[in-house]
DNA sequence: CCCATATCGTAACGCCGTTACGATATGATG
DNA sequence: CATCATATCGTAACGGCGTTACGATATGGG
C-alpha cells in the first residue's frame, strides 16, 4: 500500500479557516491559491485537490459567511415588541457587514471574477432572508406591518446591503453622527411605509 | 528631434473609449492591460505611460461611468408632478445599472482589487447624488417629502444601489414581474413613509 | 528484501501587471 | 549631404498568479 493520505476533510477544514482569516487579514488582493497553501503549511496542489480550483475554494469562504452571519442572527431574541426586533435584526446585519467587510464582499459583490455564485449557491442567502422573513411575519400578524413578508423581506434586505455598501465604501457620509441618522432614517421610513 | 509623438491625448481618449467597450463586451476577468492596448493597437507600455499603471485605467472608466450616468439622468424632463419625476429617477437609475452592469460593479463595488475610490474619487458619485438631492428638494419644497434633502437622497440611493445589485446577482426573484413587484414596493414605501 | 502503487510536492506553462532597455526615427549640426 | 543627439517606441524580461503534468517518495504486500 501506498503512503498515508496527507488531504484529509479535516485537512480541507483546517485549510477553510486559514482562508477565512487570510481573506479578513490580507483583503481580496492578498487572497491566492498559493498563499492559502502556504499559510496553511501545505502545498498548492493539496489545495487544488481539497477545492476543485480556486473558485471552489471562494465557494466554500462564500458559504462559510452566510453559515456565520446565521449564526449571529440566530442569537437576536424575542422582546415582544417585533417592530423593535426588526431594528436589532437591522443592527446585527449592519454590523456583521461592517465588521467583516471582506467576507461581506465575497458574500455580496463579485471581487473574485472567478466564482460567479449560480443559482444553486444562492440557496445559501436565500438560508439568511428565509430568517428576515420569520421576523417579517411577526410583524405583519401583530398587524404592524402590511404586505407579502417574502417581498417586504426584499425589500430590507435590499435597503441593508445597500447602506451597508455605501457606509463600507465611505460614501454615506464623513461624521459617524450622519452615518448612522441616514441609516435610521432610511430603516425607519422604509417601515413607516409599510405600515399602512 | 526625435519622432513624433504617438501617445497623445487622442489616443488617451481612444483606449479609453475601447476599453469601456472591453469591459462590457468581455467582463472583468477579460479586462487587461495587455487586451485594452491590443484591442487599441497600440502597446501595453503605451497604455501604461497614459494612465500610469492598470488601478489609473480602471479609475479612468470609473469617471467615464458617472459621466455616462448623469448624462442619462439629465435627460430627466419636469412632469410637475415631483414625485411621479422622483420614481423616473429611480427606474432611470435602475435600467442604468441593469443595462451597464459591469460599468455599474466598477462604479459601485471594486472588483479590481487594485483601484480603490479614494475620498478624491468619490466627488464622482457625488455629482450623481447632486442631481437626486435637487429632484428631493422638489419633493420637499412641495410639501411632498420631509426632512433633510440630502439624507433622504442618501437613504433613495442606497436603497436602488441594494435593489439594482440584487436583481443583477438574480437574488431579488425569478420572474420578471416578482422583481418589479419588490422594486415598486420598495420605493413606494421608502418615499411613503418620507411623506409625513 | 523487493516491488507495486497511491500519494506527494517540484517545477513547468501560459497569462497577468509592470518596466528596463536596446532599437528607431527625426530634426539639428557641421 | 552625412552625422549625431535624443526623445520615443515596442520587445522582452521579471516576479507572481492559477493550474497541472510528472518524477520522487513512502509504505504495506509478496
Amino acid at each position: 500500500m501506498p503512503r498515508a493520505k496527507q488531504r484529509t476533510p479535516q485537512l480541507h477544514d483546517h485549510v477553510l479557516s486559514v482562508a477565512v482569516d487570510l481573506l479578513a487579514s490580507e483583503g481580496v488582493a492578498g487572497f491566492t491559491a498559493r498563499r492559502v497553501a502556504r499559510e496553511s503549511h501545505t502545498s498548492t496542489p493539496a489545495v487544488y485537490e481539497l477545492f476543485g480550483d480556486k473558485a471552489g475554494l471562494v465557494r466554500e469562504v462564500f458559504f462559510e459567511g452566510f453559515r456565520l452571519l446565521r449564526y449571529r442572527l440566530d442569537t437576536l431574541g424575542n422582546s415582544g415588541d417585533p417592530r423593535a426586533d426588526l431594528i436589532r435584526l437591522v443592527e446585527l446585519y449592519r454590523s456583521f457587514v461592517i465588521e467583516n467587510s471582506v467576507l461581506a464582499q465575497v458574500m455580496f459583490s463579485r471581487p473574485f471574477s472567478d466564482f460567479d455564485p449560480a443559482l444553486s449557491d444562492l440557496a445559501a442567502s436565500s438560508s439568511v432572508r428565509v430568517f428576515v422573513v420569520e421576523r417579517v411575519r411577526r410583524c405583519t400578524t401583530a398587524g404592524l406591518l402590511h404586505g407579502d413578508e417574502t417581498d417586504i423581506a426584499h425589500a430590507l434586505v435590499a435597503l441593508i446591503q445597500g447602506l451597508a455598501d455605501a457606509e463600507n465604501a465611505q460614501r454615506l457620509g464623513s461624521t459617524r453622527k450622519s452615518i448612522d441618522r441616514r441609516w435610521s432614517l432610511a430603516v425607519n421610513a422604509l417601515l413607516d411605509g409599510l405600515s399602512r
